[in-house]
RNA sequence: GGGCAGGUAGAUCAGCUGGAAGAUCGCUACCUUGGCAUGGUAGAGGCCGGGGGUUCAAAUCCCCCCCUGUCCA
């Protein structure tokens, strides 16, 4: 970061002077005469009460306000992307606008959908989670206003100077601020592989914009300039909703009538000159841990003269409330945009939403659901998000099985405590090590643990840190990825040009890696779960191809031609159908399921092979074989009805005006121009893959199985056209099979195997009753022929073919005055020892003294003990000895 | 993707450092009563999630897999 960097035209034009903060050194420029940078800690909040703007906005005027704004000043306004950030793979969420064109916009693959542009971008953010509702200014779900311009070589939009500009005149000119208050701090900026100067925006202590100026790209090779620069500014609109309505935390700024609602349950009033102070305190703190927390209600508690109780009396329900506005939010628009709930990947977050409203909803004893609440949120956006409109009722439904099964596990949970509190000895809790246990392995707080077990209970401030303590493992270390060269020639498609086409001609564009990159090809690359065409290639077979940007690399068997030659590609016909019906199969199952279980099916993953194919949709349970079958009928319903599946490029605003976001199931490329494959009237999607014409053209599709891959994820295996006639053909030479061995015709199958299941189970009840009956009989004639010592009759047997020794040494210890030592022979011998209760013998020891003579181990109690191994033909001489050894063994 | 907990009768769960599979509820039949609630007696119901290993012997110990729950990214 150098001065130079910030010395910008518009700040010296304008007689902006800059100055250094004494407290955290960083240099600011402003118009006004400011001592400090103005954000906290240096300077506290001073716009509560009374605000610097000079209208009073809500939320949606807000981001009207700004919207407008830069539409004005010829920037296009572009529509929100998906909070489920589908066309990334290293993130879950949307966290800030500029993740709308990472990667493909900012790495020079497609256009940006308008230069400039601005727009209010979804996010969410869980890693600030402890902090909503308490700091004031926290929340996990937000909006970003930004306005973005992408200056490529030639062609410059704007940079530095007017984007600070445009910042300066929105707050000044558009919401009135007096600009002597705004503040620019020089800052410097990294992230995302990227990096650049920046420049936050204070006002009033808020830091309510960052502007960064993106022209450094982090290389392996070290830190190099970009040949695109990028503005990406973010502002927050409720902060800035918040700073124009002076409230005492944003909460109460942008929550409206859904706060309202909630206060008026709860009945709690406000002393707003103790929320503004928390609020400052809290503006100026960092808090990590409950302890923090707690020094933060102290110190308000100090300031205005009251104590930690009685101000946490009118701090907590109101926090309370603030966590359920902000999670409630958060979860309508993840479920809106295809999250469902789960205990993995983004599934786990919205969980976590659930339940830790649910928690909120407990301490203030609320008895609504919380799907209530997101009702109202719902009520409050659907302006905004007109998708809410068609998704309420599922929303609703979602919220609602996630309340249930919150419930489960805390009944769960609740006999766990049970069970550990009947283990404790007098006097003594729960250890730290065993809540921990509830909570990470059984998912209950220890907040709720202390409920259930008051006296049991303590719970520790550091206790959270104790669990991350726990999750602390060294890093999985990545794969390395197969690395191509930059600048790959673009290759023309012609399978999109011509899907019927199978042989063509192509001079070799380039050699990468071993493989053919040509002019143009009509051979499909791995790409939509598709696999790849195979053929020839330069007289070779084709063994993989795949697409690198936009470079089509064909991997070949033989040796490689020239670059410059004219080579001829055939394709396997037969399998390039078979990977198109499967595809389009695809999409008529993704949309059949959508419609038959509701709005939050997207696809979460897929694979079309030419055998088999499977689908993964998100669905909060496993189909029952009822709704299976009832998915394939109307998934061949779709197939007769031989629907015409169009296929276009188109300007994504009007694919998205036209088709909504239901387009992005397979993870869509966000660029100016897409490739919509719609089947009219059932689905449409942003897909690059190959498909049939007409649905009829499918063939039959068979749902094979349906499997809940993880929770939240249910995939589909099915076959479609020539694999699916494979398969019923198999299916039917098995019951063939089936029929032939049970010597009934098929339709009788059931029937047979039911009789003879029934039959088997007879048998071998028969059995075991003989077994017992001649263990009885067996047993009777070993009594009778005992040798009698001491009154004690001594049984020395071993057992002949068809005796069942456990049975015999079980009958015979239960007669009296009996010992009995029952042997068995085989490859390794075995021996039973058992005697009367009423008989005083260690039948331990005596085995022991046994087996030291066979040669194996032993064990067991005094009643009874068993061992073997060792030498059979020793068993004989063993048992000899018995009666002398017997008396060792008496007490 | 990683960590942790769990999988035993229809349900809920015991089963300790390996040694002959249990309780409670529910189910069936019978007894007690004029009938019901109930009480009593008897009975049925188990590949101890699957596969491999160690051992004379595995529900129990070890490894792999499957399933469920949960926490973390």
């Amino acid at each position: 970061m150098a001065e130079s960097d910030f010395q910008l035209k518009f700040f010296l034009d304008n007689g902006f002077k800059r100055k250094q903060c004494p407290k955290c050194q960083r240099h600011f420029w402003s118009l006004g005469d400011w001592e400090t940078c103005g954000e906290p800690p240096c300077e506290e909040y001073t716009f509560i009460g009374h605000s610097p703007m000079n209208r009073s906005l809500d939320l949606h005027e807000t981001r009207e306000a700004y919207l407008d704004f830069y539409e004005q000043n010829g920037h296009g306004r572009v529509k929100r992307y998906p909070i489920v950030a589908r066309w990334r793979d290293d993130v879950f969420f949307t966290q800030a606008s500029i993740y709308d064109f990472q990667p493909w916009v900012l790495n020079g693959v497609i256009d940006p959908p308008a230069n400039p542009l601005t727009i209010s971008q979804t996010c969410v953010r869980f890693n600030d989670i402890d902090n909503v509702g308490k700091t004031g200014r926290h929340f996990t779900f937000f909006e970003m206003l930004a306005h973005h311009a992408f200056n490529k070589p030639g062609k410059e939009i704007y940079f530095k100077d007017r984007t600070v500009e445009l910042c300066h005149r929105f707050f000044s000119e558009s919401l009135g601020t007096d600009p002597r208050k705004l503040r620019y701090i020089e800052e410097w900026w990294e992230g995302g592989g990227n990096a650049g100067p920046c420049v936050e925006v204070m006002l009033e202590g808020v830091e309510v914009a960052t502007l960064v100026f993106m022209m450094y790209r982090e290389t392996p090779e070290g830190r190099m300039p970009m040949d695109m620069t990028v503005v990406d500014t973010g502002y927050g609109l409720e902060r800035i909703c918040w700073v124009s309505q002076g409230k005492t935390s944003a909460y109460e700024a942008v929550f409206g009538p859904v706060l309202a609602y909630l206060k008026d349950l709860c009945s709690v009033s406000v002393d707003e000159r103790i929320l503004t102070e928390y609020s400052k305190i809290a503006g100026a703190m960092n808090m990590k841990t409950a302890a923090d927390v707690r020094k933060l209600r102290e110190l308000t508690a100090e300031r205005i003269g009251t104590s930690y109780e009685e101000l946490m009396n009118i701090v907590s329900p109101l926090e309370d409330i603030y966590v359920i506005c902000d999670h409630s939010r958060a979860l309508m628009v993840l479920l809106n945009d295809g999250v469902v709930p789960s205990n993995v990947r983004e599934g786990y977050f919205a969980r976590m939403l659930v339940r830790r409203a649910l928690r909120s909803m407990r301490n203030l004893d609320l008895q609504i659901k919380l799907s209530e609440v997101v009702n109202r949120q719902i009520d409050y956006f659907l302006d905004i998000i007109p998708e809410l409109k068609y998704n309420r009722e599922d929303i609703l439904n979602l919220v609602n099985v996630e309340e249930d099964r919150y419930f489960e596990t805390l009944g769960k949970g609740k006999q766990l405590v049970m069970k550990m509190a009947k283990e404790l000895k007098k006097g003594e809790k729960i250890s730290l090590e065993r809540l921990i246990d509830l909570y990470d392995s059984h998912g209950l707080n220890p907040e709720i643990a202390k409920e259930y077990a008051p006296d049991l209970v303590d719970v520790p401030d550091h206790f959270y840190m104790e669990v991350a303590k726990r999750h602390e493992k060294p890093e999985a270390e990545a794969e390395e990825k197969e690395r191509f060269p930059e600048n790959l020639p673009a290759t023309r498609m012609l399978y999109y040009e011509d899907p019927e086409l199978s042989d063509f001609d192509s001079k070799v564009a380039a050699i990468v890696n071993g493989a053919i990159a040509l002019e143009q090809t009509a051979f499909y690359p791995e790409g939509g779960g598709q696999e790849w065409d195979l053929g020839t290639l330069a007289g070779s077979k084709v063994v993989k191809v795949i697409k690198v940007k936009t470079c089509v690399l064909h991997y070949i068997d033989g040796p490689l031609p020239k670059i410059g030659d004219t080579v001829h590609g055939s394709l396997d016909k037969d399998r390039r159908i078979q990977l198109m019906r499967h595809h389009t199969a695809a999409h008529i199952i993704n949309g059949c399921a959508r419609r038959l279980f509701g709005n939050h099916v997207w696809q979460a993953g897929a694979h079309k092979g030419v055998d088999e194919a499977r689908l993964d949709i998100t669905h909060y349970e496993n189909l029952t074989s009822e709704q299976r079958d009832l998915l394939e009928r109307e998934c061949n319903k779709i197939v007769l009805q031989d629907l015409k599946v169009n296929i276009e490029f188109m300007q994504r605003d009007e694919a998205e005006r036209k088709h909504g976001y239901r387009l992005y199931q397979g993870g869509a490329v966000p660029g100016k121009i897409i490739r919509v494959v719609e089947i009219v009237g059932l689905d449409s999607e942003a897909c690059g893959g190959i498909h049939c014409s007409h649905t009829g053209y499918v063939g039959t599709i068979r749902i094979k199985k349906t499997k809940r891959i993880q929770d939240g994820i249910v995939r589909v295996e099915y076959t479609a056209g020539m694999a699916a006639v494979m398969e019923m053909q198999g299916d039917k030479s098995i019951l063939e099979n089936v029929s032939e061995k049970l010597n009934v015709s098929s339709d009788q199958v059931i029937e047979a195997t039911d009789r003879l299941m029934g039959e088997l189970r007879d048998q071998k009840k028969k059995l075991e009753q003989f077994d017992q009956a001649y263990a009885g009989v067996k047993a009777r004639s070993l009594l009778d022929s005992a040798k009698i010592v001491d009154g004690v009759r001594i049984i020395v047997h071993i057992a002949e073919e068809g005796e069942n020794a456990d049975e015999m040494s079980k009958l015979l210890a239960a007669e009296p005055n009996v010992v009995s030592v029952i042997g068995v022979l085989g490859a390794s011998p075995k021996v039973l020892v058992s005697r009367s209760p009423n008989v005083d013998i260690d039948c331990k020891l005596l085995l022991k003294e046994v087996m030291s003579i066979v040669g194996g181990g032993g064990g067991g109690r005094k009643e009874f003990a068993q061992g073997g191994g060792g030498d059979p033909a020793k068993v004989a001489e063993a048992f000899a000895k018995v009666p002398e050894l017997l008396c060792a063994c008496r007490p």
